[in-house]
RNA sequence: AGGGGCGUAGCUCAGUGGUAGAGCAGCGGCCUUUUAAGCCGAAGGUCGUGGGUUCGAUCCCCACCGCCCCUACCA
């Protein structure tokens, strides 16, 4: 297979070929390396000319080869690796002939390995002066522009791999990440958790509405979703006794794409026996507060032109917020009977649609059939959400769009969830596990009846069974980590905190190389599965 | 899906109704403490794709493809 650049490729082939010629394997198996690039600036960075000449200090160091400043009879080259650079330095009365041959024949992007004692230059780098040089890996194709790295955005993403070589914010970003879910891991390890894994093919489509993605295994003969939710299973899971699970792991909705949502993307879930909503928000607040203190330094965290802090989290009711963001244009805010009110969440949506519609704002889809409770929730979308920047907790959430979900004590039409909401963006979503399996059937039985390509299209009979054998009293929430990652890394795009997040169709280039005509397109008979 | 923006050398970007330019990378040469190494020389492009307008299009118009932003669905 060849590639573009072509020459370029062709000439690097071409100098590989040569340097086998003076005697070095092609693609030697292993290096002993002593440190890495990395751990010599950590170890000798404070080290002076005198003392790194007194302790005569030899190093073994591989990486790629991502400077190169040749000068005649010697040179300068620095080695990246572990995410720091360490210059080296080739004289060919050091290293001899064949060497230095070698060292002629390396380009930008190679991968090499060194031996040399560590000094420092006349303009003070610490550096290796190189005794034995070896090629470890060609690099055929050339790197990215070495100051402006890869700023294509599509590039950046379809070849990551060069993004992370060169932009070192993508490297920290994804640092970054696996540190948020070490850390999420020994929260709930420490305090008695078990992971777990559950199916992420679904006979039944459950633990969230969504659109799914559909799939097929041929011995069975099975139809199966790719899961939306772990939720349902992580229950069961209670019901055997394991009373305080979690799982990280990838959940699928076969929707939209844009700044916050992916159609892969990954989610924690955890549920704990014996405890309620209310105190799940408490648990939250720690996790939250101890994650910006150990990821970002501090409680306080930079969001675009914001600081978010998470040490105060505000707690509001869904009906208090819609009162507090009401719009002062649009008249006196609802009162709070008024929302209570059997009729009342209709009139507030006219009012709301009455003002918003002429100023060409969101409306809200005055739909005969919605509920007081869904346009509770729609008023909530379009009113509030957008203003939750500081870390708040809305509650009471109407018992229709809770379907999974305990109802209060007090209130039946209310269930005891929150979401939390920072940075304009939902965060967590967490309740008090619906355990009466008589309820739980009645509302399964109801969103199949409702239909939609987002609903179940049977009651997933053997939860109710699972529910049935006795479901202890239980709270359990979810937790986005790429949007937690998002907030922790300033970063604004989900994408940039998915290592290959999808995109459409790949190049025609790459269907070239590999020896096809034009990538297949389905043509006319997609629109079906493909609009949405 | 609707609205807006972008697509020029391998990369980062200029530019123009008269068939294109810089820096980096690559190639040849000089150079034994450089670091955005330097100096000299040569090369590199169906200007996203396909139509249209025009004597002539990379530029203007239309369609399509891809990416980005906003809106809608959604977490």
């Amino acid at each position: 297979m060849e590639f573009e650049p072509l020459d370029q490729y062709l000439q690097r082939r071409k100098k590989l070929t040569e340097i086998e010629a003076l005697g070095y394997p092609a693609h030697p198996h292993k290096f002993d390396w002593t440190h890495t690039p990395r751990q010599i600036s950590e170890r000798f960075g404070a080290s002076t000319s005198e003392e790194l000449s007194s302790q005569n200090v030899e190093v073994q160091v591989a990486g790629r080869i991502v400077a190169l400043r040749p000068h005649g009879k010697a040179g300068f080259a620095h080695l990246a690796g572990d995410g720091a650079k360490i210059q080296i330095y080739v004289r060919l009365d050091v290293v001899g002939d064949q060497a230095f041959k070698l060292f002629q024949l390396l380009d930008l992007g190679d991968i090499a390995g060194v031996r040399g004692h560590l000094f420092r230059t006349k303009t003070n780098e610490l550096t290796v002066k190189v005794e034995r040089l070896q090629l470890l890996t060609k690099a055929l194709l050339p790197l990215p522009e070495k100051w402006h790295g890869l700023a294509d955005t599509e590039m950046r993403y379809r070849r990551r791999y060069l993004d992370l070589i060169g932009n070192e914010k993508t490297r920290e970003i994804f640092l970054r990440r696996a540190q948020v879910v070490r850390e999420l891991r020994r929260f709930f390890d420490e305090r008695g958790y078990v992971e777990v894994e559950t199916p992420m093919m679904h006979p039944i489509l459950g633990g969230a509405t969504a659109r799914p993605f559909t799939t097929h295994h041929n011995t069975l003969d099975m139809d199966l979703y790719l899961r939306i939710a772990p939720e349902l299973y992580l229950k069961r899971l209670v019901v055997g006794g394991l009373e305080r699970v979690y799982e990280i792991n990838r959940n699928f909705r076969n929707e939209g794409i844009d700044a916050i949502h992916q159609p892969e993307f990954t989610m924690l879930e955890f549920y704990q026996a014996y405890s309620d909503g209310p105190a799940l928000m408490d648990l939250t607040e720690e996790l939250l507060r101890g994650l910006a203190e150990k990821i970002c330094g501090g409680a306080n965290v930079s969001f675009g032109e914001r600081e978010i802090d998470f040490s105060r989290f505000e707690r509001l009711s869904m009906r208090e917020a819609i009162r507090k963001f009401w719009p002062a244009a649009a008249g006196v805010a609802p009162s709070k009977e008024e929302l209570i009110a059997k009729n009342g969440p209709r009139k507030i949506v006219e009012r709301y649609n009455t003002f918003a519609r002429p100023k060409g704002l969101d409306t809200i889809d005055e739909d005969e059939n919605a509920s007081a409770g869904e346009l509770i929730g729609e008023l909530f979308e379009a009113i509030a959400e957008q203003h939750l920047v500081q870390p708040t907790f809305i509650h009471d959430f109407p018992v229709e769009i809770s379907p999974l979900a305990k109802r209060r004590e007090d209130d039946p039409s209310l269930a005891e969830r929150f979401e939390l909401f920072v940075a304009g963006m939902e965060i967590a979503n967490g309740f008090s596990e619906l355990n009466d399996p008589d309820d739980q059937e009645r509302r399964f039985r109801e969103q199949v009846e409702k239909g939609g390509q987002e609903m179940p299209k049977e009651v997933d009979v053997d939860y109710i069974r699972a529910l049935s054998h006795g479901l202890p009293p239980t709270a359990g929430e979810g937790i986005g980590i790429d949007r937690l990652v998002m907030l922790f890394t300033d970063s604004h795009a989900i994408r940039e905190v998915i290592l290959f997040p999808l995109l459409r169709h790949a190049a025609e280039a790459d269907a070239a190389a590999a020896g096809q005509d034009t990538p297949v397109k389905p043509s006319d008979d997609r629109s079906d599965n493909r609009s949405q």
